[in-house]
DNA sequence: AGTGAAAAACTTCCACT
DNA sequence: AGTGGAAGTTTTTCACT
Protein backbone atom coordinates (compact mmCIF):
# COMPACT_ATOMS: atom_id res chain seq x y z
CA UNK A 1 0.00 0.00 0.00
CA UNK A 2 1.36 2.86 -1.19
CA UNK A 3 2.38 5.45 1.56
CA UNK A 4 -0.26 7.99 2.78
CA UNK A 5 -0.21 11.01 4.66
CA UNK A 6 -3.21 12.10 6.10
CA UNK A 7 -5.05 14.22 4.29
CA UNK A 8 -3.70 17.80 3.41
CA UNK A 9 -5.82 20.45 5.63
CA UNK A 10 -8.44 22.45 3.09
CA UNK A 11 -11.30 24.69 3.29
CA UNK A 12 -13.92 21.79 2.48
CA UNK A 13 -13.67 17.47 2.59
CA UNK A 14 -13.29 16.42 -0.88
CA UNK A 15 -16.92 14.05 -0.20
CA UNK A 16 -18.96 13.34 -2.66
CA UNK A 17 -21.70 15.61 -3.15
CA UNK A 18 -24.82 13.65 -4.34
CA UNK A 19 -27.56 14.28 -6.67
CA UNK A 20 -29.87 14.66 -2.91
CA UNK A 21 -27.22 16.86 -1.76
CA UNK A 22 -27.70 18.97 -5.29
CA UNK A 23 -31.16 18.68 -4.53
CA UNK A 24 -30.92 20.15 -1.44
CA UNK A 25 -28.65 23.24 -2.85
CA UNK A 26 -30.80 23.87 -5.46
CA UNK A 27 -34.02 24.16 -2.92
CA UNK A 28 -31.90 26.50 -0.75
CA UNK A 29 -30.22 28.60 -2.94
CA UNK A 30 -33.73 29.42 -4.36
CA UNK A 31 -35.40 30.06 -0.25
CA UNK A 32 -33.19 29.47 2.53
CA UNK A 33 -35.58 29.62 4.87
CA UNK A 34 -37.37 26.28 3.48
CA UNK A 35 -37.91 24.32 6.62
CA UNK A 36 -36.11 21.25 7.06
CA UNK A 37 -39.14 19.43 7.09
CA UNK A 38 -40.72 21.18 3.76
CA UNK A 39 -37.25 20.04 2.54
CA UNK A 40 -37.51 16.48 3.36
CA UNK A 41 -40.86 16.40 1.42
CA UNK A 42 -39.08 17.90 -1.53
CA UNK A 43 -36.37 15.33 -1.53
CA UNK A 44 -38.02 12.42 -0.19
CA UNK A 45 -36.00 12.61 3.16
CA UNK A 46 -36.76 12.69 7.02
CA UNK A 47 -36.01 15.85 8.75
CA UNK A 48 -32.92 14.86 10.23
CA UNK A 49 -31.48 13.35 7.41
CA UNK A 50 -31.81 16.48 5.44
CA UNK A 51 -30.47 18.41 8.97
CA UNK A 52 -27.35 16.00 8.41
CA UNK A 53 -26.63 16.63 5.48
CA UNK A 54 -27.20 20.38 5.50
CA UNK A 55 -24.78 20.06 8.54
CA UNK A 56 -21.93 18.23 6.37
CA UNK A 57 -22.52 20.90 3.45
CA UNK A 58 -22.20 23.74 5.59
CA UNK A 59 -18.90 22.22 7.51
CA UNK A 60 -17.24 21.32 4.48
CA UNK A 61 -17.76 24.97 3.35
CA UNK A 62 -20.04 24.38 0.40
CA UNK A 63 -23.08 26.15 1.45
CA UNK A 64 -20.56 29.53 2.75
CA UNK A 65 -23.87 31.56 4.42
CA UNK A 66 -27.44 31.97 4.15
CA UNK A 67 -28.47 35.71 3.12
CA UNK A 68 -31.84 38.09 2.71
CA UNK A 69 -31.72 39.74 -0.88
CA UNK A 70 -32.15 43.51 -0.21
CA UNK A 71 -33.28 45.62 -3.08
CA UNK A 72 -30.45 48.50 -2.35
CA UNK A 73 -32.98 51.10 -4.36
CA UNK A 74 -36.08 50.41 -1.68
CA UNK A 75 -33.71 51.17 1.18
CA UNK A 76 -32.09 54.27 -0.18
CA UNK A 77 -29.64 53.36 -2.52
CA UNK A 78 -30.77 54.29 -6.18
CA UNK A 79 -27.86 54.29 -7.51
CA UNK A 80 -25.41 51.08 -8.63
CA UNK A 81 -21.69 51.41 -10.34
CA UNK A 82 -19.14 49.24 -11.31
CA UNK A 83 -15.85 50.31 -11.16
CA UNK A 84 -12.66 49.08 -12.62
CA UNK A 85 -9.33 49.48 -11.21
CA UNK A 86 -5.76 49.60 -12.97
CA UNK A 87 -3.45 49.83 -9.94
CA UNK A 88 -0.08 52.17 -9.94
CA UNK A 89 2.60 49.40 -9.20
CA UNK A 90 2.67 47.62 -6.34
CA UNK A 91 -0.55 50.08 -4.66
CA UNK A 92 -2.70 47.31 -5.25
CA UNK A 93 -3.02 46.08 -1.61
CA UNK A 94 -3.76 49.46 -1.00
CA UNK A 95 -6.49 49.85 -3.38
CA UNK A 96 -8.00 46.50 -2.05
CA UNK A 97 -7.68 47.85 1.44
CA UNK A 98 -9.72 51.13 0.31
CA UNK A 99 -12.01 49.11 -1.06
CA UNK A 100 -12.63 47.08 2.43
CA UNK A 101 -13.10 50.02 4.48
CA UNK A 102 -15.24 51.58 1.96
CA UNK A 103 -18.80 50.97 3.67
CA UNK A 104 -20.86 51.29 -0.18
CA UNK A 105 -18.91 48.49 -2.03
CA UNK A 106 -20.96 45.48 -1.59
CA UNK A 107 -18.14 43.01 -3.43
CA UNK A 108 -14.40 43.76 -5.11
CA UNK A 109 -12.47 41.06 -7.08
CA UNK A 110 -9.45 40.42 -8.75
CA UNK A 111 -9.27 39.61 -12.18
CA UNK A 112 -6.88 39.42 -15.32
CA UNK A 113 -6.28 41.85 -17.86
CA UNK A 114 -5.17 45.66 -17.61
CA UNK A 115 -7.56 46.35 -15.02
CA UNK A 116 -7.08 43.95 -12.40
CA UNK A 117 -9.38 44.85 -10.06
CA UNK A 118 -13.14 45.27 -9.97
CA UNK A 119 -15.57 46.52 -7.26
CA UNK A 120 -19.33 46.92 -7.27
CA UNK A 121 -20.61 49.82 -5.00
CA UNK A 122 -24.26 50.99 -4.08
CA UNK A 123 -24.41 54.76 -3.53
CA UNK A 124 -27.29 56.90 -1.87
CA UNK A 125 -27.23 59.89 -4.99
CA UNK A 126 -24.08 59.95 -7.79
CA UNK A 127 -22.65 62.53 -6.36
CA UNK A 128 -21.46 60.12 -3.44
CA UNK A 129 -19.46 58.95 -6.82
CA UNK A 130 -17.02 61.64 -6.42
CA UNK A 131 -15.77 61.35 -3.10
CA UNK A 132 -15.05 57.38 -3.78
CA UNK A 133 -13.34 57.93 -6.74
CA UNK A 134 -11.33 60.34 -5.49
CA UNK A 135 -10.05 58.00 -2.30
CA UNK A 136 -8.56 55.39 -5.36
CA UNK A 137 -7.44 57.94 -7.56
CA UNK A 138 -3.62 58.00 -6.22
CA UNK A 139 -3.73 54.30 -6.40
CA UNK A 140 -4.65 53.95 -10.00
CA UNK A 141 -6.68 54.53 -12.78
CA UNK A 142 -10.34 53.82 -12.69
CA UNK A 143 -13.01 53.56 -15.34
CA UNK A 144 -16.52 53.67 -13.72
CA UNK A 145 -19.66 52.73 -15.55
CA UNK A 146 -23.41 53.00 -14.19
CA UNK A 147 -25.20 49.65 -13.75
CA UNK A 148 -28.50 49.93 -15.02
CA UNK A 149 -31.39 47.16 -15.30
CA UNK A 150 -30.52 43.50 -14.70
CA UNK A 151 -30.96 41.28 -17.91
CA UNK A 152 -30.35 38.12 -15.97
CA UNK A 153 -31.03 38.51 -12.47
CA UNK A 154 -28.87 36.76 -9.81
CA UNK A 155 -29.93 33.32 -9.75
CA UNK A 156 -28.32 29.89 -8.39
CA UNK A 157 -25.77 27.62 -9.87
CA UNK A 158 -27.30 25.44 -12.64
CA UNK A 159 -26.47 22.35 -10.48
CA UNK A 160 -29.64 19.62 -12.25
CA UNK A 161 -33.06 20.13 -11.76
CA UNK A 162 -33.93 19.21 -8.15
CA UNK A 163 -36.65 16.72 -9.70
CA UNK A 164 -34.44 13.72 -10.51
CA UNK A 165 -35.30 11.06 -7.82
CA UNK A 166 -32.01 9.83 -6.98
CA UNK A 167 -33.92 6.64 -4.88
CA UNK A 168 -37.09 5.44 -5.62
CA UNK A 169 -40.36 7.33 -3.47
CA UNK A 170 -41.64 6.34 -0.47
CA UNK A 171 -45.38 4.79 -0.97
CA UNK A 172 -47.56 7.95 -0.27
CA UNK A 173 -49.58 8.67 2.94
CA UNK A 174 -52.96 9.69 1.90
CA UNK B 1 -59.76 68.54 -2.63
CA UNK B 2 -57.70 67.66 -5.32
CA UNK B 3 -58.39 64.49 -7.83
CA UNK B 4 -56.04 61.94 -6.08
CA UNK B 5 -55.94 59.35 -8.68
CA UNK B 6 -55.30 55.90 -6.88
CA UNK B 7 -51.42 55.68 -6.20
CA UNK B 8 -50.04 54.22 -9.25
CA UNK B 9 -48.86 50.46 -9.18
CA UNK B 10 -44.96 49.95 -8.05
CA UNK B 11 -43.08 47.13 -6.87
CA UNK B 12 -43.01 48.52 -3.25
CA UNK B 13 -45.08 50.62 -1.03
CA UNK B 14 -43.04 54.04 0.02
CA UNK B 15 -43.63 53.16 3.40
CA UNK B 16 -41.07 54.56 5.67
CA UNK B 17 -38.49 51.55 6.39
CA UNK B 18 -37.67 52.79 10.24
CA UNK B 19 -34.52 52.12 12.27
CA UNK B 20 -36.01 48.74 13.65
CA UNK B 21 -36.89 47.48 9.97
CA UNK B 22 -32.97 48.32 9.25
CA UNK B 23 -32.08 46.31 12.22
CA UNK B 24 -34.04 43.25 11.29
CA UNK B 25 -32.56 44.42 7.62
CA UNK B 26 -29.27 44.03 8.52
CA UNK B 27 -29.59 40.73 10.51
CA UNK B 28 -31.10 39.26 7.45
CA UNK B 29 -28.78 39.75 4.96
CA UNK B 30 -26.03 38.26 7.36
CA UNK B 31 -27.94 35.20 8.35
CA UNK B 32 -31.11 34.55 6.97
CA UNK B 33 -31.85 31.50 8.79
CA UNK B 34 -32.38 33.44 12.05
CA UNK B 35 -35.46 32.38 13.66
CA UNK B 36 -38.66 35.51 14.45
CA UNK B 37 -38.01 34.10 17.86
CA UNK B 38 -33.92 34.64 17.58
CA UNK B 39 -34.75 38.10 16.31
CA UNK B 40 -37.19 39.12 18.10
CA UNK B 41 -35.00 38.50 21.60
CA UNK B 42 -31.78 40.55 19.35
CA UNK B 43 -34.19 44.28 18.41
CA UNK B 44 -36.77 43.80 21.29
CA UNK B 45 -39.64 43.03 19.54
CA UNK B 46 -42.17 40.05 19.91
CA UNK B 47 -41.98 37.08 17.40
CA UNK B 48 -45.47 38.42 16.11
CA UNK B 49 -44.14 42.05 15.50
CA UNK B 50 -41.20 40.74 13.95
CA UNK B 51 -43.18 38.72 11.66
CA UNK B 52 -45.09 41.38 10.64
CA UNK B 53 -42.38 43.48 9.53
CA UNK B 54 -40.77 41.24 7.86
CA UNK B 55 -44.06 40.09 6.13
CA UNK B 56 -44.62 44.02 5.05
CA UNK B 57 -40.77 43.92 4.13
CA UNK B 58 -41.22 41.11 1.64
CA UNK B 59 -44.75 42.21 0.34
CA UNK B 60 -43.19 45.80 -0.27
CA UNK B 61 -40.03 44.62 -2.19
CA UNK B 62 -37.35 45.53 0.19
CA UNK B 63 -37.18 41.75 0.91
CA UNK B 64 -36.65 39.97 -2.75
CA UNK B 65 -35.45 36.79 -1.55
CA UNK B 66 -33.70 34.32 1.00
CA UNK B 67 -30.53 32.50 -0.54
CA UNK B 68 -28.32 30.07 0.65
CA UNK B 69 -24.33 31.55 -1.07
CA UNK B 70 -22.85 28.28 -2.26
CA UNK B 71 -19.10 27.85 -2.96
CA UNK B 72 -19.42 27.62 -6.99
CA UNK B 73 -15.89 25.83 -6.85
CA UNK B 74 -16.89 23.09 -4.42
CA UNK B 75 -19.30 22.52 -6.29
CA UNK B 76 -17.44 22.32 -9.55
CA UNK B 77 -17.15 25.32 -11.07
CA UNK B 78 -14.01 26.32 -10.29
CA UNK B 79 -13.44 29.14 -12.60
CA UNK B 80 -15.59 32.21 -12.54
CA UNK B 81 -15.57 34.83 -15.51
CA UNK B 82 -16.93 38.46 -15.87
CA UNK B 83 -17.31 39.14 -19.95
CA UNK B 84 -18.18 42.37 -20.99
CA UNK B 85 -19.76 42.70 -24.77
CA UNK B 86 -19.97 45.46 -26.83
CA UNK B 87 -22.68 45.04 -28.90
CA UNK B 88 -23.24 45.33 -32.50
CA UNK B 89 -25.96 47.70 -33.43
CA UNK B 90 -29.46 46.93 -32.41
CA UNK B 91 -28.25 42.99 -31.12
CA UNK B 92 -28.49 43.81 -27.87
CA UNK B 93 -31.71 42.21 -27.14
CA UNK B 94 -30.35 39.09 -29.01
CA UNK B 95 -27.38 39.29 -26.68
CA UNK B 96 -29.17 39.78 -23.75
CA UNK B 97 -31.81 36.31 -24.41
CA UNK B 98 -28.62 34.40 -24.99
CA UNK B 99 -27.42 35.29 -21.36
CA UNK B 100 -30.65 34.50 -20.23
CA UNK B 101 -30.67 31.01 -22.11
CA UNK B 102 -27.37 30.32 -20.53
CA UNK B 103 -27.27 28.66 -17.36
CA UNK B 104 -23.88 29.38 -15.90
CA UNK B 105 -24.44 32.71 -16.42
CA UNK B 106 -25.76 33.73 -13.30
CA UNK B 107 -26.23 37.59 -13.76
CA UNK B 108 -25.90 39.88 -16.35
CA UNK B 109 -26.05 43.84 -16.64
CA UNK B 110 -26.58 46.21 -18.29
CA UNK B 111 -24.03 49.00 -17.96
CA UNK B 112 -22.96 52.25 -19.29
CA UNK B 113 -20.63 52.88 -21.57
CA UNK B 114 -18.77 51.31 -24.82
CA UNK B 115 -19.28 48.15 -23.60
CA UNK B 116 -22.82 48.16 -22.31
CA UNK B 117 -23.42 45.00 -21.31
CA UNK B 118 -21.61 42.14 -18.95
CA UNK B 119 -22.14 38.69 -17.22
CA UNK B 120 -20.69 36.58 -14.70
CA UNK B 121 -20.32 33.17 -15.43
CA UNK B 122 -19.38 30.06 -13.37
CA UNK B 123 -17.70 27.37 -15.33
CA UNK B 124 -17.00 23.58 -15.10
CA UNK B 125 -13.56 24.11 -16.80
CA UNK B 126 -12.08 26.83 -18.91
CA UNK B 127 -12.43 24.47 -21.96
CA UNK B 128 -16.59 25.87 -21.74
CA UNK B 129 -15.55 29.26 -22.12
CA UNK B 130 -14.91 29.48 -25.75
CA UNK B 131 -18.34 27.70 -26.75
CA UNK B 132 -20.01 30.39 -24.68
CA UNK B 133 -17.95 33.15 -26.47
CA UNK B 134 -18.60 31.72 -29.80
CA UNK B 135 -22.42 32.33 -29.45
CA UNK B 136 -21.85 35.43 -28.30
CA UNK B 137 -19.56 36.32 -31.30
CA UNK B 138 -21.94 37.01 -33.97
CA UNK B 139 -23.52 39.75 -32.26
CA UNK B 140 -21.08 41.52 -30.57
CA UNK B 141 -17.29 42.05 -29.55
CA UNK B 142 -16.55 40.50 -25.92
CA UNK B 143 -13.36 41.18 -23.32
CA UNK B 144 -13.01 38.23 -21.00
CA UNK B 145 -11.35 38.69 -17.35
CA UNK B 146 -10.96 35.53 -15.48
CA UNK B 147 -12.05 36.20 -11.56
CA UNK B 148 -9.96 35.66 -8.89
CA UNK B 149 -9.72 35.94 -5.66
CA UNK B 150 -12.21 38.35 -3.53
CA UNK B 151 -10.95 41.37 -2.24
CA UNK B 152 -13.95 42.45 -0.63
CA UNK B 153 -16.32 38.78 -0.10
CA UNK B 154 -19.82 39.79 -1.11
CA UNK B 155 -21.33 41.82 1.79
CA UNK B 156 -24.59 43.87 3.24
CA UNK B 157 -25.28 47.02 2.61
CA UNK B 158 -24.61 49.60 5.17
CA UNK B 159 -27.61 49.92 6.86
CA UNK B 160 -26.18 51.44 9.78
CA UNK B 161 -25.58 49.14 12.49
CA UNK B 162 -28.12 47.23 13.78
CA UNK B 163 -27.29 47.91 17.64
CA UNK B 164 -29.07 51.57 17.65
CA UNK B 165 -32.08 50.70 20.17
CA UNK B 166 -34.89 53.01 18.60
CA UNK B 167 -36.84 52.36 22.08
CA UNK B 168 -36.08 51.87 25.10
CA UNK B 169 -35.22 48.03 26.03
CA UNK B 170 -37.43 46.35 28.34
CA UNK B 171 -36.46 45.02 31.22
CA UNK B 172 -34.42 42.13 31.22
CA UNK B 173 -35.37 39.10 32.40
CA UNK B 174 -32.90 37.20 34.84
C1' DA C 1 -48.23 48.61 15.68
C1' DG C 2 -47.47 45.63 19.36
C1' DT C 3 -48.37 42.01 23.18
C1' DG C 4 -49.20 37.46 25.52
C1' DA C 5 -51.10 32.91 25.34
C1' DA C 6 -52.62 28.65 22.94
C1' DA C 7 -52.39 25.47 19.00
C1' DA C 8 -49.82 23.74 15.21
C1' DA C 9 -45.53 23.00 13.11
C1' DC C 10 -40.81 22.45 13.27
C1' DT C 11 -36.09 21.19 15.08
C1' DT C 12 -33.36 18.30 17.77
C1' DC C 13 -32.05 14.29 20.16
C1' DC C 14 -31.86 9.48 20.52
C1' DA C 15 -32.36 4.50 20.06
C1' DC C 16 -32.65 1.47 16.31
C1' DT C 17 -31.76 -0.21 11.56
C1' DA D 1 -26.85 7.08 6.07
C1' DG D 2 -31.42 7.00 7.31
C1' DT D 3 -35.85 6.29 10.30
C1' DG D 4 -39.53 7.23 13.70
C1' DG D 5 -40.85 8.99 18.17
C1' DA D 6 -40.39 12.19 22.24
C1' DA D 7 -39.03 16.64 24.06
C1' DG D 8 -38.15 21.35 23.47
C1' DT D 9 -38.66 25.52 20.32
C1' DT D 10 -40.58 28.14 17.09
C1' DT D 11 -44.27 29.84 14.17
C1' DT D 12 -48.83 31.20 13.70
C1' DT D 13 -53.21 32.77 15.06
C1' DC D 14 -56.05 35.52 17.86
C1' DA D 15 -58.17 38.43 21.43
C1' DC D 16 -56.73 42.56 23.56
C1' DT D 17 -54.20 47.07 24.08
Amino acid sequence: MPNRRPRPERAYEPKEIDGLDRRILAELQVDARLSLAELGRRVNLSAPAVADRIQRLEETGVITGYHAAVDPSTVGFPVTVLVRINPAVRELPRIAKLAEETPEIVECYRITGDDCLYFIAHLRAVEHLEPILDRFAPYGRTTTSLVHAATVPRRPLPLGAPDRPDRPDRPEAE
